[in-house]
RNA sequence: GCUUAUGUGGCUCAGUGGUAGAGCACUUCCUUGGUAAGGAAGAGGUCGGGGGUUCAAUUCCCCUCAUAAGCUCCA
């Protein structure tokens, strides 16, 4: 007898060589039924695994979750669950076309792909088909085997099969790598698993995509095509999540920004956003709000050209690492570049005095409009554009600052952050291929970009090789409607260009020395913000940032002179006001301003003229009843200048 | 840039090998209406661009541009 722990302390007796499939069936029926895969002393487990010795035992389900760091690890037994979906997809697949290569098809954050390499171009109408194939697999039930070869015999196999792919891989793993492939009916995968008992599990899936992949995600390698889907044990499960998804792409900030009228990108100009009326009001609000706080943390502010010497470029280091993104012009016979960030500019500005370590740390921001050719592929909305404004500063200091100054970016980023109720992750991007200057740098700078994570105690995830040329950064990663991150804010630590530049300040010796420099945005690109801003609060934006703060709505003839001494009112107190005066019903009108996301409405009819107030409609509150003109300009000069995020 | 889609009036979309339709928006008129669409009439498009096949192309084919999802790359 053998004797099983379970999570919540108590312990069972089961004879040796038991399922844990059946320990899960007699521990409840319910949880048995529910059963994805187990964690046997803490690791993931098929159902399917024998036990022979005494274990801890926690049966997991489709929504058991685990607060760990990583989110892929949240909910193990999804990723159980897709992954044996991923495989039914590939066995469909190898049915209905079966010269099809089979690669890889892992479960991701949500749902699963899989790639193959098909020796006829894969169109999406094809998705049906596979769909149905792969909902007649669930039928069959097929249970799932788990079996290890040697190396030879596994690459034998695998010959026999034609998996070429397969056999690459094998060649790749560690000699003492163990060799597991999954059976479920005819179709066999090499495949570490961990896998569901039986197809027969899947009640409900759904093929979403179909999209190319790069083999071995390299860019010189064959182009693969890869599958995407989504599965569930229940079917509401999946409809809710279509639901979601549906919901989600109505706070899209390219459909919102152009319904609203914030900003627009034509064809004339890939890449190239038009910002219109509405939008420069955020921008503005954004901007003024950031001069504020920069000027209270001790930061001056610069302008440099967008248009400068290819001479300069070359001494950066940009010509090298950078150039195929660089946009260029002639200019009296000479090269000149469209700077694709700011730093160039703002050390030729350090560069024009000498300075003392009395006037370190020096903080010189710029709200610099940069240039960069993006592949056309790349291009999203305002998230990825070809130009757009990085709110940068440099800050130039010496090696005892370096963590004082990271501290107080870090500060910085949490205010701003935080009166949007956003929440970031943060990554640290180490060294990457194409750099320069010494290990020794590199690593002194990593380490001291470690040393403030770890001091203020915060959670990051390491980004190998994604560095910028001149040095390691952290990155703040904010996520869209969707779910897909993108990143904002940086900080990023720079030996190099100081070097370059022959930088200097002289010390309390008299003598001349090396300053550092810290690269950082806040917002990161401005358009890049607003656009998360947009879908962050589909675009129904705080008060300090919505275009139009108020709209007058006279109810009819009578009350539009009033309606207008009102709007003047408003306008004089420093509010974004708007009257309709449009001959239509009161009702078309709320309708109209509500749908433009306006914050307060105000109804204004013959008994507001007679008794001097305001009726005030909000937003999302409805109405709000009537007040006093000076009560409720109180009431919102207040939100406006807390920036008060609660109403 | 690559893979797969898409591209029809300002917007959202229908449609067809014989030179186009709806709703919203727009213009004019009627309606003066109290918390999410009052009514009527009208104007507006050489169907992304170029080439080819055809008696005839918005519809079929090729090229190209843009957009979307993903890959690669990045703020």
């Amino acid at each position: 007898m053998i004797t099983v722990t379970l999570k919540d302390g108590t312990k069972k007796e089961y004879e040796e060589g038991i399922t844990i499939q059946n320990i899960a069936k007699s521990i409840s029926q319910g949880l048995g039924k529910s059963a994805i895969c187990a964690k046997v002393n803490g690791e993931i487990t098929d159902l399917t695994n024998t036990v022979d010795e005494d274990i801890n035992l926690e049966i997991l389900t489709f929504d058991t979750e685990y607060n760990e760091k990583e989110p892929e690890d949240a909910f193990p037994a999804r990723r159980v669950f897709w992954h044996t979906t991923a495989h039914i997809l590939a066995q469909a697949v190898k049915r209905l076309y079966p010269d099809v290569k089979l690669t890889i098809g892992p479960p991701i954050d949500k749902g699963f792909y899989y790639d193959f390499e098909f020796q006829n171009p894969f169109s999406a109408d094809d998705l049906a088909k596979v769909e149905k194939e792969m909902q007649k697999i669930v039928k069959e039930n097929l249970s799932l085997k788990r079996f290890v070869l040697p190396r030879n015999e596994a690459i034998e196999l695998m010959k026999k099969r034609g998996e070429s792919y397969k056999i690459e891989l094998i060649d790749s793993l560690p000699e003492d790598e163990e060799l597991s492939f999954y059976e479920q009916g005819e179709f066999i995968d090499l495949c570490v698993g961990k896998h569901l008992p039986s197809t027969g599990m899947v009640k409900s899936l759904k093929l979403l995509s179909v999209a190319g992949a790069y083999w071995r995600a390299d860019q010189s390698n064959t182009m693969l095509t890869r599958i995407y889907g989504i599965s569930y044990p229940k079917k509401e499960l999946l409809d809710a999540y279509l639901n979601r998804l549906e919901e989600a792409k109505k706070r899209d900030h390219r459909k919102l920004g152009k319904e609203l009228e914030l900003f627009d990108i034509y064809e004339e100009g890939p890449g190239f956003p038009f910002f219109l009326p509405k939008g420069m009001v955020i921008r503005n609000q954004l901007e003024d709000f950031w001069r504020i706080e920069h000027e209270k943390a001790g930061y001056l502010e610069i302008r440099t050209p967008i248009i400068l010497n290819e001479e300069l470029w070359k001494r950066s280091g940009h010509y090298d690492h950078y150039k195929d993104n660089m946009y260029s012009t002639i200019i009296d016979e000479e090269i000149y570049r469209v700077k694709p960030m700011n730093c160039p500019g703002a050390l030729l500005v350090y560069k024009s005095k000498l300075h003392s370590y009395r006037d370190l740390p020096k903080r010189v921001g710029e709200l610099g409009l940069v240039h960069r050719h993006e592949l056309s592929g790349a291009l999203h909305g305002l998230m990825r554009v070809r130009c757009f404004t990085q709110d940068d500063a440099h800050i130039f200091m010496m090696p005892e600052h370096i963590k004082d100054e990271i501290k107080g970016v870090f500060e910085l980023i949490d205010k701003f952050y935080s009166i949007f109720g956003f929440t970031y992750k943060i990554e640290l991007s180490t060294r990457p291929e194409n750099s320069m200057g010494s290990d020794e740098d590199w690593e002194m700078a990593t380490n001291s970009l470690k040393e403030a994570l770890f001091d203020m105690g915060r959670d990051y995830k390491i980004n190998e090789g994604d560095g910028a040329f001149y040095g390691p950064k952290i990155d703040f990663h904010l996520e869209d409607s969707i779910g897909r991150t993108w990143q904002c804010g940086t900080i990023q630590l720079d030996f190099q260009m100081p070097e370059r530049f022959d930088l200097t300040y002289i010390g309390s010796d008299n003598e001349k020395h090396r300053p550092i420099m810290i690269h950082r945005v806040i917002y990161g690109s401005v358009e890049r913000f607003i656009g998360i801003l947009t879908e962050h609060f589909a675009a129904a934006f705080p008060l300090w940032l919505s275009p139009v703060q108020i709209k007058i709505l006279p109810v009819s003839h009578s009350s539009y002179e009033y309606s207008k001494k009102i709007s003047e009112e408003f306008i004089k107190s420093g509010f974004r006001t708007q009257i309709d005066i449009r001959n239509e019903k009161i009702g078309f009108k709320i309708r109209e301003a509500q749908l433009s996301k306006i914050p307060y409405m105000l109804i204004i009819g013959d008994k507001e003229v007679e008794q001097n107030t305001i009726t005030v409609r909000s937003l999302r509150g409805g109405d709000l009843g009537t007040y006093s003109l000076y009560d409720f300009i109180q009431k919102i000069t207040k939100e406006n200048t807390n920036k008060d995020l609660t109403n």
